[in-house]
RNA sequence: CGCGGGAUGGAGCAGCUCGGUAGCUCGUCGGGCUCAUAACCCGAAGGUCGUAGGUUCAAAUCCUGCUCCCGCAACCA
């Protein structure tokens, strides 16, 4: 009988930098569902890649003085580094770069094209010829200009591609809120309330003012934008439309697309339309989860190098680290990432829990037995109970499994892990020790407690694959012994079993001197942040003139208050020394009104007003940008009058 | 009134669909045990279930108002 296929997919990440914990977390939760499903038999294909195009990278690459093609290799190798490092066991690595896939997204182009789904339209936005760049009205500077040479830019319309989205918004809204298709199905209300209800508008597909992309084959003035290069990855790979594989018919649709939630909507939305464009099957799932915040904060560049997964895997092992994020991490929403948590857990779970549960019991048969049980054994009391938990451990964990629900299937096992170590107090085999009377009772509770590791590690494999081997070894469980299909069975170990006492598993460690560390190691990467802010280049040369166009003067905050109905916006009343007047900022997120009430700042007074929120804003705040993006107000001199100019 | 989610012992969560002993993990305290990685096992303390009302014999659970947090959207830097 042919193996039933299952296919998962991670999004593919986009090599703009360095991997973190939370590519970490989705691809080691793919890998694991990926294991468990081989485990039990399916023919599975695992995917994951790289989206390597973009505007971004061609910047990226071109500050480093390097090709595109250059740039991205790179950081891919150091990618495809930590999944080996993190046994990350993928079957297929993608890379948009790679020609099959460029040649799958001309056609699917081409395709959309000719079946009326895809249309030239014009794009407006501003423009700023110099730089040849359109930008979003968000996207400008302070002044309206533009962000990169901020000089003026102007209404201008680009010829631009369109996929039609509108004929596919009711089936869309009906496979988000009627259909399984979407987990946790709680987002779906919110997908279809922002974006189905208002009216789908149609999607921007090419661009022509970068040419770092998939080239439109009938139209080289264009590059295929994000959409239709990234997402097509999941057919490409399979060999749609191209001759570098052959398992689209045996794979497609997918099982499982594990995304973070902020790249759900793409996924959940303009994946499906383009399906139905195409009239192609619909992936089975879109399995979302939560980002890692680290001590509550959401992960920036600047914590990167303290939950570097690299730096961890080195101190505490990779399958300790799989474990914890697989543990901690619950579908949907977000999960805090501490280096205490994260000790904690190891400690509890892997070292006390686990790591010592095996420790003691092997222990035990080398002490009492010389390491190999003897065939005569005894049924005691508390045998039923652990051993029924045991037979039944594997039901709960599939169910779990075929929810993604991770963290609820390691809790499951776990359960077993303590009921054994609680199974050891209750038979007390030191006491039966005593008595050569009560020999075959002890080895009856050895081998049980045997059994009840090998089913555990068993289950466990496909979450901590390089350790459960070494208990395997340990134990004396051969390959055989530790199949899915001996899993909920008891009695599979031979009865005349010998362990063999190996390394410590997981050690514990010690909370204090850990964080310390850590944290020392935390202060040794700190200081190289501040030169690490990507410098902007300076912009053209101005004449005197032109700088004196800019009115800047000292205005003291009178008052302060929130703008209601925004979060990032302040509401200031300034005394500029002219008979004061109203700016809005939108600095809230770092600064409370009793921060800058009775504090004079840098204004630009002559700037256009504008309304923000409903608000009028009579100039700007002068602030500058931090490492992580955040503004700092400009102080200036506190002595200096309101109303007096800055030159 | 843009949309949605949340507020439960010190921390993190479950319970809420289908009202009726408030449960789990970690931490704290006390005890037990000695096979084991100072690990394991047992017990205890600790909760006005955000707030104000309502429905009910009975509400963490249903309804309404309010406060505060978070995400999306918008807006801004």
């Amino acid at each position: 009988m042919a193996k039933k296929p299952y296919y998962i997919t991670t999004p593919i990440y986009y090599p703009s930098g360095n991997p973190h914990i939370g590519h970490c977390y989705t691809t080691v939760a793919c890998d694991s569902i990926a294991r468990y499903r081989r485990m039990q038999g399916y023919d599975v294909m695992f995917l994951t890649g790289t989206d390597e195009h973009g505007l971004k990278i061609e910047q990226k690459a071109a500050e480093k003085g390097v090709t595109p093609k250059q740039y991205v290799d790179e950081i891919v190798e150091i990618f495809k580094k930590l999944w080996s490092y993190m046994n990350v066991d993928f079957d297929r690595y993608i890379r948009t770069t790679d020609d099959y896939h460029v040649e799958t997204v001309q056609k699917i182009f081409k395709a959309l094209y000719d079946k009326g789904y895809i249309y030239k339209g014009e794009y407006s936005g501003k423009y700023c010829t110099p730089c040849e760049s359109f930008w979003t009205d968000s996207q400008l500077d302070e002044n309206g200009c533009c962000p990169e040479c901020h000089r003026e830019v102007v209404e201008a319309k680009e010829e631009a591609y369109f996929l039609k989205m509108s004929p596919f918004a009711d089936r869309i809204e009906k496979l988000l809120t009627e259909t399984d298709f979407l987990q946790p199905k709680t987002r779906a209300v919110e997908l279809v309330n922002n974006f189905i209800k208002p009216g789908l508008e149609d999607l921007c597909v090419s661009r022509t003012t970068f040419k770092w992309g998939v080239p439109v084959t009938f139209d080289d003035k264009h590059v295929v934008y994000v959409w239709i290069d990234a997402l097509s990855n999941y057919i490409s790979a399979l060999g749609f439309w191209n001759d570098a594989y052959n398992d689209y018919d045996k794979f497609w649709p997918a099982d499982v697309h594990m995304v973070a939630k902020d790249i759900m909507r793409f996924h959940a939305i303009i994946w499906p339309a383009m399906l139905m464009a195409l009239d192609l099957p619909l992936p089975k799932h879109l399995a979302v989860h939560g980002w890692i915040t680290f001590n509550g904060q959401k992960m920036s560049k600047s914590l990167g190098n303290v939950v570097d997964p690299f730096v961890l895997g080195e101190r505490y092992g990779a399958d300790a680290i799989r474990y914890h994020i697989l543990r901690e991490m619950a579908l949907g929403a977000d999960s805090s990432f501490s280096n205490e948590i994260m000790i904690n857990r190891i400690n509890s779970d892997l070292a006390n829990g686990l790591g010592n549960l095996v420790s003691r019991t092997v222990a035990m048969v080398e002490k009492y037995f010389g390491g190999t049980l003897p065939k005569e054994k005894a049924e005691g009391e508390f045998d039923s109970e652990l051993i029924a938990e045991m037979t039944a451990l594997r039901a709960k964990v599939d169910e779990f499994i075929d929810k993604t629900q991770i963290n609820n299937a390691l809790a499951e096992i776990f359960k077993v892990v303590s009921r054994a170590n609680k199974y050891i107090d209750e038979t007390a085999p030191w006491v039966l020790a005593k008595d050569e009377a009560n020999k075959p009772r002890l080895a009856g509770v050895l081998y049980n407690l045997l059994e009840a590791i090998r089913v555990v590690s068993s289950l466990l494999c496909p979450f901590m694959p390089s350790t459960m081997p070494k208990i395997w070894e340990q134990i004396g469980a051969g390959e055989a012994d530790v199949t899915y299909e001996n899993a909920e069975k008891y009695g599979v170990l031979f009865a005349e079993v010998t362990v063999k006492r190996g390394d410590v598993l997981f050690p514990r460690i010690d909370v204090e001197k850990e964080i310390e560390e850590l944290n020392s190691i935390i202060a040794k990467n700190a200081p190289k942040e501040e030169p690490e802010i990507e410098v902007e280049p300076v912009a053209p040369e101005i004449a005197f003139d032109d700088f004196m166009k800019v009115d800047l003067r000292v205005a003291k905050v009178t008052a302060c208050e929130k703008v209601k109905k925004s979060k990032k916006l302040l509401c200031l009343q300034l005394d500029d020394g002219m008979g004061g007047r109203q700016v809005v900022s939108g600095i809230a997120q770092w600064y409370s009104p009793e921060d800058l009430i009775g504090k004079k700042v840098v204004i630009v007074a002559n700037l256009k007003p504008v309304t923000l929120c409903g608000v009028e804003s009579k100039g700007m705040i002068v602030a500058g940008d931090t490492a992580d993006g955040d503004a700092k107000v400009i102080f200036p001199d506190q002595s200096l009058p309101c109303g007096s100019k800055i030159h």
